[in-house]
RNA sequence: GGCGGGGUAGCUCAGUGGUUAGAGCAAUCGCUUCAUAAGCGAUGGGUCGCCGGUUCAAACCCGGCCCCCGCUACCA
């Protein structure tokens, strides 16, 4: 028995501020496909999420709510963790920044580092306002004449003493990274520009340090520093698999498959990210993915916009898996999307209610009218291909391609235009249920044919919709245990032992409908 | 400003030199009634951003122009 190859990967850890809404979850929703996607194909899955809590953001808001920051951290990760287990993302390891475990592996990262001589104290000089005790970037400065855009009083000049990385050394080793790994960032574009912004802007050395900070993780070598929120938000990646206090964990599953993240933070997760890892002796990411974002209503959705949709409030009008199937469907992942009301409608009523979930309920109700629901004399009988010119083999290597390159609604068009429409087509030009009143055998092939295809659907469709892909599944008997099915599975036509049979639940003889309409 | 991507049917998009430019959705009409008022078929609808060039032939190549979007150091 050979090991199962590992597959390790990550979401970009968020800021608890207020609850996930539906862009967040898109993130989530991409990087749950590819999960399931892993482990079906006999990947053994380590998939994390997280939430960063070191910052003063954070802590101001509990000190609002008059909570202990530490308290409010918890519950919101509880929360966090409600909306991820209703959407039904597979993670494995969640991780809190606040977490005492990250904290210490955090340190020990940070000293290797400074060890390694990739560390070093300067001062960071900039224009700082007295009122908001914090730095303002030059553009802001220009922007505003001058003035803190708050408290409207002249910033001034200040210069403080903080640790810097030296993220220019590794300059180089970075632009060849990315120019000879095609992999290494995807989509396409966003390496293009990960790769121009070196050429063009070079890399300049980054301050790491905030000083005089209570909450947050105070530098191993020099304590009254504490660790700028960034570094150590990314470093999640590494302490959430066991660096620093559990290698054999860490060593199994880094360098990690793909980090899943949004396209506004590529740029620290394929420049920054990497050099730190070489800082610290240990291997870059082998692939970071940047997906795109979600639009409401065709505008950015934003607090001061009063235009955040949760995720739950969809859930509550249809159901996990038409949300799932949606945002994968409708959104593609490496670029950006948009939700709508209607839309949504749109493409749950087209889609989910009338092609995959009407094709279940007639091919279920009329075997289960005039057989008694069993396929007599099916058993060792091999299927015949009941769409015309198409290579299954083919056509699932088509759809697997997709799927691992994060084209899932590419695959998802596949799967319902080359191969679930083309099954109603066969039904019609078929019509068993008229064929059964003539020739009671052809009918039964006909069917049994049919439903032959909703179980190649079924296996297909069971990363982007897990519930209703196994409700589909084991409506019938199929040999194979739904937990065992794999792609290939789906690739051919075979005949299994027993006489097929539906075994889905009836009332009054017919299946509970699977996406009933809405609107 | 610089670098990158894009402007194709009402909407979302496919289509990198070769017959009358395609798909899905939406619209209209017909067939059907096994099924979730579901299914199937047909039809309408496009000066392929604008101008010029190369070519026997251009949505596709070249030049110019207009417009949109992304990146340009810390908001998924």
């Amino acid at each position: 028995m050979t090991a199962k190859p590992k597959w390790f990967q990550t979401t970009a850890i968020d800021y608890p501020n207020s609850r996930p809404h539906i862009g967040t979850a898109f993130e989530k929703l991409g990087a749950d496909v590819q999960a399931r996607y892993r482990r079906m194909e006999g990947y053994d899955v380590c998939f994390l999420m997280g939430n960063d809590e070191n910052t003063l953001k954070v802590a101001d808001k509990a000190k609002e709510l008059g909570l202990d920051p530490q308290a409010y951290c918890d519950d919101m990760a509880r929360q966090f963790r409600e909306v991820w287990d209703a959407l039904d993302i597979s993670y494995d390891v969640f991780i809190q920044t606040s977490s005492e475990r990250h904290k210490q592996c955090c340190r020990k990262f940070a000293q290797k580092v400074y060890d390694n001589g990739y560390i070093y104290k300067g001062s960071y000089e900039g224009w700082y306002c007295p009122g908001c005790e914090e730095f303002k970037s030059d553009k802001v400065h220009a922007e505003n004449a001058g003035q803190c855009p708050n408290h409207k009083r002249p910033l001034v000049r200040r210069s403080e003493p903080c640790y810097y990385f030296k993220l220019s050394a590794f300059k180089d080793r970075l632009l060849k990274e990315l120019k000879e790994n095609p992999q290494f960032v995807q989509p396409e574009s966003r390496r293009n520009e990960m790769i121009g912004f070196i050429e063009a802007e070079g890399l300049d050395d980054l301050n790491i340090s905030r000083h005089g900070e209570q909450w947050g993780i105070p530098l191993p070598f020099d304590p009254e520093f504490t660790i700028y929120v960034w570094f150590d938000a990314l470093l999640t990646y590494i302490t959430g698999i066991g660096y620093g206090d559990d290698e054999a964990t860490f060593a199994k599953n880094w360098p990690c498959d793909t980090h899943f993240i949004g396209k506004d933070i590529t740029r620290f997760h394929t420049h920054i990210w990497p050099a730190m890892l070489w800082a610290a002796g240990l291997d870059a990411p082998t692939k970071v993915f940047s997906h795109g974002f979600v639009t409401v209503d065709g505008t950015k959705m934003g607090k001061s916009m009063g235009n955040v949709v949760q995720p739950l409030d969809i859930i509550a009008k249809s159901s996990v898996d038409a949300y799932r199937y949606f945002f994968m469907r409708e959104c593609p992942f490496p670029g950006d999307g948009d939700y709508s009301g209607q839309r949504f409608e749109e493409v749950y009523n087209t889609e989910l209610a009338n092609n995959l979930g009407n094709l279940l309920s007639r091919t279920i109700t009329i075997p289960a009218k005039n057989y008694g629901g069993v396929f007599d004399g099916t058993a060792g009988v091999t299927p015949d291909a009941v769409v015309p010119n198409l290579n299954l083999a083919e056509f699932v290597a088509t759809v697997r391609g997709h799927v691992e390159a994060c084209r899932y609604n590419t695959a998802l068009q596949a799967i319902v235009q080359d191969f679930l429409t083309p099954t109603n087509q066969y039904l019609e030009a078929n019509a068993p249920w008229k064929l059964v009143k003539t020739d009671k055998e052809a009918a039964k092939k006909v069917l049994f044919n049919a439903v032959q295809s909703l179980r190649v659907t079924a296996i297909l469709l069971k990363p982007f919709i897990p519930k209703s892909a196994e409700a589909i599944y084991t409506s019938f008997n199929f040999p194979t245990p739904w937990a065992d099915v794999r792609y290939a599975d789906a690739a051919e036509l075979t005949a299994q032992p027993d006489d097929l049979r539906v075994t889905a639940e009836l009332i009054d003889g017919k299946p509970k409908p699977l996406f009933p309409r809405i609107g």
